[in-house]
DNA sequence: TTGAAATCCGACTTCATTTCGTATTTTTGC
DNA sequence: GCAAAAATACGAAATGAAGTCGGATTTCAA
């Protein structure tokens, strides 16, 4: 096993076994929203945070009116006010409930792999994907929560950091297996291989552009993680020439 | 003169000379705020931007209230409403007093560079380093406004696309000049240099790491362009595709 | 200087969020 | 099963910020 000095300072816990890490991140998250006591409460509940998503998704955090989710969800405003304290609480509610799902979702796709590049190029891939088929959910997320300066110490900001948690440690783990050389920043990485992905994902939610998010995205992944290092150390560096002049 | 073919029917316009093209940005942009008539309103429009700049950057666009805009710039209320419209305009318009700034610094800086290489870079790298001197300006565009929903046809919207044309224009002129090899798709490639840059920003708006924010864009915008292609292309002795340029 | 246009501003209106007291339903103790 | 207690539901009323209006004031050009 390969040993991996600290560097900056900052204790770099190569040593954590992948399973328990994930399984650690995908428990915090895949919790039940509330804490409520009745069964027919956390029906309502839900029923608040699918009214929710589609309604600020439709008009946005800001425009929307706790009345349209009230009616969309068939209850009186105050009810609202009965499990979340306010309308911006609520919109933080909204994409965590759904974050679970998310981290699950991989766990379950990454069992199979054994690689760290797999598992990145999976992460990477699914969390377009994910992403293309809650556009409701995503749209919320990524235009108006992920970056938002509101974004204080909230429980959405953990689950967001642990997003990219996942991506450095992956980073480091391909280093430690020698999948990659160790020679760069992790962080460094992992802001280019993330950065690349969102970027993609906004300009599709807002553009629907590219057309194919799937295709590009598996092409724009594919060429951001040749940052990482060789794909197969014996093999002679090829540079993809998808333009062949005829066939 | 290199002609390059149309891609899924949208028309490329290489040829634009890259001074006429850059030109064209920044005069769009460096443009009078409003159309006002006395000099007495121009100097308040500017306080008003001013104060709105601080009041957004601090509270958050949705937190901010008319009043305290209205107050740090030492006029009532209603005076506001005679400039613009609502809260969303005006929080529209604060970005957008800056962004000729950036355009006419990177116009300036840019008039000794020759390589597509060069101003690519320059480019990204002033975009990080404007932002970091420029930080109230940067928290309201890069947290709340940029990915926004609420920017539909808005004319914020149109400078931020202006910022993503500039990337793909140099990109392809670093094909033409044969800087480096023409096979892929430029959009992706800007992706993944535009969504790097934004990421690192927007991370560095949000927890203040990397603590030394122009050397991590350095290193990760030396990094990502490595995707371009070598670094010095001695001869363009092959080129993928036959019949380019210059024999 | 003077009048028309532009601008300023305090008071008022509107509308969405949030609070509150009571009614209703569910759970708990026996 | 049956109260009593706890939890939950909801209408109405309060709060507060956004936005409107029309008369007063200032600017500017002739």
């Amino acid at each position: 096993m390969l040993k991996k000095a600290n560097e900056a300072g900052r204790p770099v816990e190569t040593p954590i076994p992948w399973e328990d890490f994930l399984a650690d991140i995908v428990n915090r998250w895949s919790g039940e929203t509330g804490e409520r006591k009745q069964d027919r409460s956390k029906r309502r509940e839900q029923e608040i945070l699918r009214a929710a998503l589609r309604v600020f998704a439709r008009d946005g955090i800001s425009r929307a009116r706790i009345g349209d989710i009230a009616s969309e969800a068939g209850m009186p405003v105050s009810s609202i006010y009965e499990y979340y304290p306010g309308k911006e609480e609520l919109a933080y509610a909204v994409p965590l409930s759904v974050f679970g799902r998310f981290y699950s979702e991989y766990a379950e796709a990454v069992a199979g792999k054994t690689t760290a590049r797999e598992r990145l190029r999976l992460y990477l891939w699914l969390a377009a994907d994910f992403a293309r088929r809650n556009p409701e959910w995503s749209r919320t997320l990524y235009l108006e929560i992920w970056p938002s300066v509101l974004v204080g110490e909230t429980t959405v900001r953990h689950a967001i950091d642990d997003y990219a948690r996942i991506i450095v440690h992956l980073i480091r783990q391909g280093e430690a297996a020698g999948e990659w050389p160790a020679g760069h920043n992790p962080y460094e990485t992992a802001t280019i291989l993330n950065g690349s992905v969102n970027q993609l994902i906004i300009t599709w939610l807002i553009y629907r552009r590219p057309r194919d998010l799937m295709k590009a995205t598996g092409s724009v992944i594919d060429r951001a993680m040749t940052l990482l290092g060789p794909v197969e150390p014996p093999r002679p560096r090829r540079k993809p020439r998808p333009g062949t002049a005829k066939s």
